[in-house]
DNA sequence: GTCTATACCCAGATAGAC
DNA sequence: GTCTATCTGGGTATAGAC
């Protein structure tokens, strides 16, 4: 992979970024180096700092990026005015979203403990604002009484987490189609939460 | 904590142990060094050698120590014949186990990426064993008509990937306490498996 | 913008004295 | 069983030539 010289500004900067991302979702951002980055891009070690200031910034704004994107993505998407539908929306929107980028959902959960105090702090309040939303509508569900839940907070972190789990173990190859996987899950979200 | 010199083998053992599974669950595996556990224990870096033949073998065994008590804590406990029960008991007790040990499971979940092909297989190996006691008891009641899952396979992680989520926002100190949290996520847990 | 070279520091692990 | 000392390799980041 070796580069033999020249400029590629348009190309390295994104590279570097996928390639990183991949690189951290595999092995931990701890145990990848520069190096190791910089060999897989194509380029040396030193040539990376013409796009990133440290490591430390690189990993943030990998995360920071997928958050936003996120948000971005679920703030332009129109929503249903049934608070059933809602939920059900937010469920598969979650899904579909989430299966689409593992490495950055990856990345966003499991590196929370090597971003700096502020970082780890910008972070936690994306996330923060993207779960309020599904609070939200648990909160609406429950004042309608179509969802029995003694705590909508604790309800929202267990809906979350059931979500999450799926990337764990999905595979585009495995016996289940996307849909499938959907329908199946939002069943048990709104049984979970107590709808008749 | 600079020691002296002399011989401690009763103490130094169960420490490095304690202190490393500490360390990792707050650091990561690959961001911790051998001279800091020393430095934390109090003897130095060449010392550990005497107990641990690596740092894999080190997180490894961390990891199944962890996982072999979970299983047999798990078998030694008496069961309830009612399906119901059987699954009001192991969340209950999932629960439990799990927000006990805080920094063993959050290493045997986090630090999968860092075990060698070997060491990865037998722990998941034994993960697997633990996982399918509840797709046992969820496969029993779908039989007996008290559940309505459409797949047991995936409603297990589901259930699993929901009590796990406990562990990172639970603490003693809390509104809510330890048997109101099991109550609430038992009620979740039951609803979502379909039981009427 | 990328290269080569390097400063500076720390990693895991081992050897041999005590 | 622990220490000190050390081997060998690799880490992040920077400097200056092209």
């Amino acid at each position: 992979m070796a580069r033999t010289q020249g400029s590629h500004s348009d190309i390295t900067g994104p590279r570097i970024r996928t390639t990183a991302l991949s690189l951290f979702a595999q092995h931990g951002f701890a145990a990848v180096s520069m190096r190791q980055i910089a060999g897989e891009v194509g380029v040396q070690a030193g040539a990376l700092y013409n796009y990133i200031p440290d490591k430390q910034t690189l990993l943030f704004s990998l995360m920071e990026e997928h958050l936003r994107e996120l948000l971005q993505t679920r703030a332009t998407r129109e929503k249903p005015a049934d608070t059933l539908d809602r939920l059900e929306d937010f469920v598969r929107f979650h899904i579909r979203f989430h299966l689409a980028r593992p490495e950055a959902v990856f990345i966003a959960y499991m590196e929370l403990r090597n971003l700096t105090e502020e970082n780890f702090a910008a972070i936690e309040d994306l996330r923060r604002t993207y779960e309020m939303e599904l609070e939200a509508v648990l909160r609406t569900g429950v004042e309608e009484g179509i969802f029995s839940i003694p705590d909508t907070k604790i309800a929202t972190r267990a809906v979350i987490a059931m979500l999450n789990g799926i990337n764990t173990w999905y595979r585009d190859s495995g016996r289940l189609s996307l849909e499938e996987v959907e329908t199946i899950y939002w069943n048990m979200v709104r049984q979970a939460m107590g709808h008749a």
